[in-house]
DNA sequence: ATGGATTGCGAAAACGTTTTCGGAGGTTTG
DNA sequence: CAAACCTCCGAAAACGTTTTCGCAATCCAT
């Protein structure tokens, strides 16, 4: 392994200038500058990020945060773009993420414990708010951290504008003639709360009732859950026209229980679903829905988090609101 | 920062017996090995993982080049998977995972570089090989690592049983009584060659000529390449009635292509995938393709990579193939 | 020439661990 | 009773950096 110490000895210097040399400190006079790049750069010399970050007590590192629930066995979009918007961003910033596991060498940590031993610089909470207080420690631990769709007070976050998003649905669902809609939604969290209300107010601004029975509980991403709950809808003697999935991934449990009825889709009953997946756009019937700047989110929580790192703060400043984009499909009827 | 100094003047014994007894060195007391247990436990210590780096040269770290093309803007699934397996089994043997970038604080290195830098104890290539030179460099640089779905020589592996599993859909598709069976493939890789000559072989030992113009290529998971190969197939004189797609993805393409023409799969031509992501089993007709344990290579590439590391070599062994599964659908029609 | 500023470099300490080696004290063996 | 042997612990060096501070040499202005 090639070190500084090599090249010192190359250059016939000291340690400390072929550090300042590499660092471009303002100290070390051109001739040598130069000298120790050259001998730097042809002996193939890599710093060490150990001792580096011991040293300095900054790793360049973000830890992130993944956990997708992967009730469907499937690797979820939403959550994978979002990822991956912020790992290009990270990068592009000059960061490494890591995954945070509970686990390591072989003894079990906890996040913030994990976290505080791998020295990051910054966490990002990419996750479905499983296990509540284990992230909470998180949030606590004084490293600067940014969450994802969800709140903890205190703590940085990245919103998707679910308030507008649903206003967006509504009013299309609205425009294009329907007056019965129903709405099965998430489990309880902030996101479905939020959902919720924004989709009783406006409904109440444009003056449509919310019959008992037309808000009932799905779970996210949970194809199954929404099948029952649609055949519960479609049992109902004053049926919706029109149905609002919790996302696009539990439409299509909605849509099998409709054609095991032997009914259709947008002939027999309307659907919208969330999120604007790939997948979602490549059904026919293509799927009406409210795509998620999933991508754009990832990569302004990896920019807060920067900010907050170079700024020396440790605590990130409020919540930042990504819009939605409606994504008209053809799973909506004229009325 | 309480370190294991602090600990050691808590308990009015030297450092190197903390570390010690931590370590469970067996050259320790049991009641001193208590009270430092206890006073470790007690004040909330956390080992730091840079200085243990450092001394000891190992990190607990794996690094994993992860490039999913996503031309089609999609978080890809079957690489999703491997890598939720590969990190899900990482964790449990004790290692964190970090992506292997490109850049790093203000310099830019090559996935070589990064790996030596950041001292990953391993390395795992779960990726398109879209740049092979610096992929090259990785395999060679002395760090432990294995490839998924493609092979480089002097470099442990982790496969897809391509053969059996072209074996297992050209004979179900020959079973239900195809004769004319068509193969759109992927760009030039080991992957594509593999399964390209296992086709060609079973095709020959059945019986079945493979005419000129059967055999074209496409490009993995590009619905719109494999679109224009699609209608290439239907102008021929001599029409396949099946059509074999690089994967499941690209089958969209093709489907798309068909129903333009207005034509429906599988009344006017029969379709099989690769892969067996979720999508496919969604859409109506469900899919007929070949399932990949994709979780399953990221499990074992894991174990392959964390065994190494213990056993202290430097390079992993041959290759390791992990079958697939037949998952008849309804997109191939009995004639 | 003399004084003070500026420039270029190095010595040394420090970051938090692990590990080697040896020593003190106690216990078993011949 | 001496010799050999354990058991338990500590001193110190080392891992590869960064950073502070001081020193010598050069510079400019007086």
């Amino acid at each position: 392994m090639v070190t500084i110490k090599a090249i010192a000895r190359q250059c016939g210097c000291s340690p400390a200038t072929v550090s300042k040399a590499l660092n471009g400190a303002p100290d070390v006079g051109h001739e040598m500058m130069c000298r120790i790049r050259a001998a730097a750069e042809e002996m193939g010399y890599i710093p060490n990020a150990a001792a580096r970050a011991l040293k300095t007590a900054r790793t360049y590192n973000f830890g992130v945060l993944f956990r997708e629930g992967s009730r469907t066995g499937l690797a979820h979009e939403f959550f994978s773009l979002v990822l991956n918007g912020f790992q290009r961003r990270s990068e592009e910033l000059g960061y490494d993420i890591s995954f945070i596991g509970t686990r390591l060498g072989d003894r079990d940590y906890t996040y913030a414990e994990h976290a505080r031993y791998r020295n990051y610089d910054g966490v990002a909470v990419i996750t479905i708010p499983d296990a509540d207080p284990p992230i909470r420690e998180l949030v606590d631990s004084g490293i600067p951290t940014v969450t994802v769709d969800h709140e903890f007070n205190g703590c940085g976050c990245v919103m998707s504008d679910n308030v507008q998003g649903m206003r967006d649905l509504v009013s299309y669902v609205y425009a294009m003639g329907h007056r019965k809609i129903a709405f099965i939604h998430g489990e309880t969290t902030v996101v479905t709360r939020v959902r919720v209300a924004a989709f009783c107010r406006v409904c109440a601004e444009l003056g449509l009732p919310v019959p008992e029975g037309y808000l009932v509980p799905g779970v996210f991403h949970d194809p199954a859950a929404s099948a029952a709950a649609t055949r519960e809808l479609m049992a109902l003697r004053d049926r919706p026209t029109c149905i609002f999935y919790p996302d696009d991934i539990s439409y299509l449990g909605g849509l099998q229980a409709i054609e095991e009825m032997g009914l259709s889709v947008p002939e027999d009953v309307s659907a919208v679903g969330y999120d604007g997946i790939f997948l979602g756009q490549q059904l026919r019937p293509k799927l009406t829905t409210l795509r998620q700047q999933a991508d754009l989110m990832g990569v302004r929580a990896a920019e807060e988090l920067a900010r907050a790192v170079s700024e020396g703060r440790t605590y990130l400043p409020g919540r930042i609101v990504i819009p939605g984009q409606l994504l008209p499909g053809e799973t909506v009827r004229r009325l």
